[in-house]
DNA sequence: ATAATGACGACCAGTTTAGTCGAGAATTCC
DNA sequence: GGAATTCTCGACTAAACTGGTCGTCATTAT
């Protein structure tokens, strides 16, 4: 169904939960499983994930928690996405970028160029500008709210 | 994944055979499976939902088989592959086009360019190109063997 | 009638998705 | 040292999707 899955949009909500609230000391599970809706033990995967690719770092004992390994700036949507949910090609044969037009695949012109926008586009987005995005978003529902 | 299935890949090399040897009279299931490389009992389902929205045209009977219901030149993979795969929408919000920018989901806008994008290169192919496309790769093929 | 051909629905095995759970390891605080 | 806190890791599971197969029936040309 070409589908993003919960996998990746979890992910991403939760390092921009890392980028919003994560400015003074690490940032408990528990606390965005809460405020991103997100299944706590289910997230703990998607944060092991992340930890294993070096989005996130982690501290175990009280007062610890998670934090973002680096600047919100230096990461794009495009790495973060390919880290959880695998390739993001929609066909098998764009998966190794050596240009092997050997055309086995027909419709493989069509898609190549497809994902080639895709993956430029995904790679100038970076979890600064989602968590700027976002901040943004829940003040204007504050402002809804009080009006 | 992110993966288009098979059953895409499969029904658009079905549309494309019928493009090039559907000239005169139907084409049998057994043809296209044989030279597609297709599950001649699947390739049963893909035709019945191409019949269904209207892209072949079947005939039962001794004779009978498939062709195109309308010229290859006006079909494009858009709307082949919105028949086969469902929608293409990478994001379940995405699913509706009234721009419900409510933002209910936060990468929305990032995956609605892409998705627009994607649209509207798929919308610029029809069958006939690749139809076109997939002929001479064939003739190439020969070239090579007969060198 | 019979043979050819498509139409349609039931069924099935394997994979992926979206989780849950429980035991354990590290760390802090007392 | 012991208890509380927090992450770590692997096993397990239910539901859905993918990629089919098979059998029966409908239609049509001869």
């Amino acid at each position: 169904m070409m589908r993003l899955s919960t996998k990746g949009d979890y992910g991403v909500r939760a390092l921009i939960d890392l980028a919003l609230y994560g400015g003074d000391g690490p940032v408990q599970r528990t606390e965005i499983a809460r405020r991103e809706q997100i299944p706590e033990s289910y997230l703990d995967h998607l944060l092991a994930q992340l930890r294993r690719d070096g989005f996130v770092r982690s501290t175990r004992g009280p007062g610890g928690g998670h934090e973002l390994a680096r600047p919100a700036k230096e990461m794009c949507l495009l790495h973060v996405l390919e880290s959880l949910e695998g390739s993001l090609a929609p066909l098998a044969c764009l998966e190794d970028d050596p240009e092997s037009d050997d055309g086995i695949c027909g419709q493989q012109w069509v898609w190549r160029d497809i994902y080639d926008d895709m993956r430029a586009k995904l790679e100038s987005v970076s979890i600064a500008d989602l968590a700027e995005r976002e901040q943004e978003r829940l003040r204007n529902r504050a402002l809804n709210y009080s009006i």
